[in-house]
DNA sequence: ATACACGCCTGCTGGC
DNA sequence: TGCCAGCAGGCGTGTA
């Protein structure tokens, strides 16, 4: 389901939630939900029971929860968090401990106690299981700089990224993100530029939807070369993801489906703001003319031919 | 460096 | 009603 709107949403329902919080019990339903953890870290429930989660942060699509680990003053080197990412289908919901455990898909529980909001649980519940929860060693980011997002996490500790997220790039949302380095990377790629939008490694958090939402707003074709865009027109599409994404923020994310909900299991309304992703066939809300659906990365991309072309 | 295929999973929809 | 193909918001690995 979730691109970074959506992902951002999860975060900031979980953060007040979990932050401060210690974790009492942790319950695994189904191993296949933990195939990104390594066991050399140690074990997933040994490692959790009794940690305490000092905040929520986000990078992209990847969150994670740095855990607050007893170890010897000054020494960060074994620190650790949760790492987390919903894949396609993945939720995570917040609830009370005697919410009924009937969700067909919960595949990890994790029960916590907060200092004021007492006995919470949040299950992990994810139909694909193409997501996937880890406990993860923390290293220092590359660039010095605060490795993501999140309200809460400040000094020296804030520098620190999981080793699982350390290769995915700054997302166009983080203050860190470097416009220069965007379009340096563009300017080395001979290949079309919404491949390069969904590379991870090259800008963070971008997924099918906004991608095609945001090459609409500025009218360039899926397959024009990366290297072909002036650096007046990648500042142009830079502003565009950013303005879509925030606006698909601001309204909860997108949801086409029970899939996509926020930790609540409320559902966002950005799919009514949606110019071309999923209407393939349908009248352009710009031109008039129908938006194309084509195949694409054994996926699909939606287009406008008419006002988008290819230079 | 880059592109493509594929595996990882479940469930829904549409055509026959 | 059944069956099967195709499709769905993602990521990582292996190969050429």
């Amino acid at each position: 389901m979730p691109e970074l709107p959506e992902v951002e949403v999860v975060r900031a329902g979980l953060a007040p939630a979990v932050t401060g919080a210690v974790i009492t019990a942790v319950e695994v339903l189904d191993r296949r939900s933990l195939k990104r953890h390594d066991p050399a870290v140690g074990d997933f429930e040994r490692l959790l029971a009794g940690a305490r989660v000092s905040a929520a942060v986000r990078r992209g699509k990847f969150l994670w929860l740095p855990l607050d680990d007893e170890t010897a003053a000054g020494d960060r080197a074994g620190a650790r968090a949760i790492v987390g990412h919903l894949g396609m289908s993945g939720q995570m919901l917040l609830r009370t401990p005697d919410h009924p455990g009937d969700d067909r898909h919960a595949r990890v529980r994790l029960n916590v106690e907060h200092p004021e909001h007492g006995e919470l649980r949040i299950d992990f519940v994810d139909q694909r299981i193409f997501g996937s929860l880890a406990v993860d060693r923390m290293g220092p980011t590359d660039d010095g700089e605060i490795a993501g997002f999140s309200a809460s996490v400040t000094g020296e500790w804030a520098r620190s990224i999981p080793s699982q997220v350390s290769h995915i790039a700054r997302d166009p949302l983080d203050p860190a993100f470097s416009d220069d380095l965007f379009a340096a990377r563009l300017a080395r790629r001979a290949s079309g530029i919404k491949r390069v939008l969904l590379d991870q490694g090259v800008v963070s958090g971008i997924g099918n939807i906004y991608a095609d939402e945001s090459l609409w707003a500025v009218r360039l074709h899926p397959e024009q070369l990366a290297s072909s865009l002036s650096r007046r027109r990648t500042t142009e599409l830079l502003a565009a993801v950013r303005d879509v994404l925030g606006r698909a923020l601001v309204e909860g994310g997108t949801s086409f489906d029970a899939q996509y909900v926020n930790v609540n299991g409320a559902s966002g309304y950005f799919a009514h703001s949606l110019n071309a992703y999923g209407r393939g066939g349908e009248p352009c809300p710009r031109c008039g003319g129908p938006i194309r659906r084509e195949a694409f990365m054994n996926r699909s991309s939606h287009y406008c031919p008419k006002c988008q072309r290819r230079r």
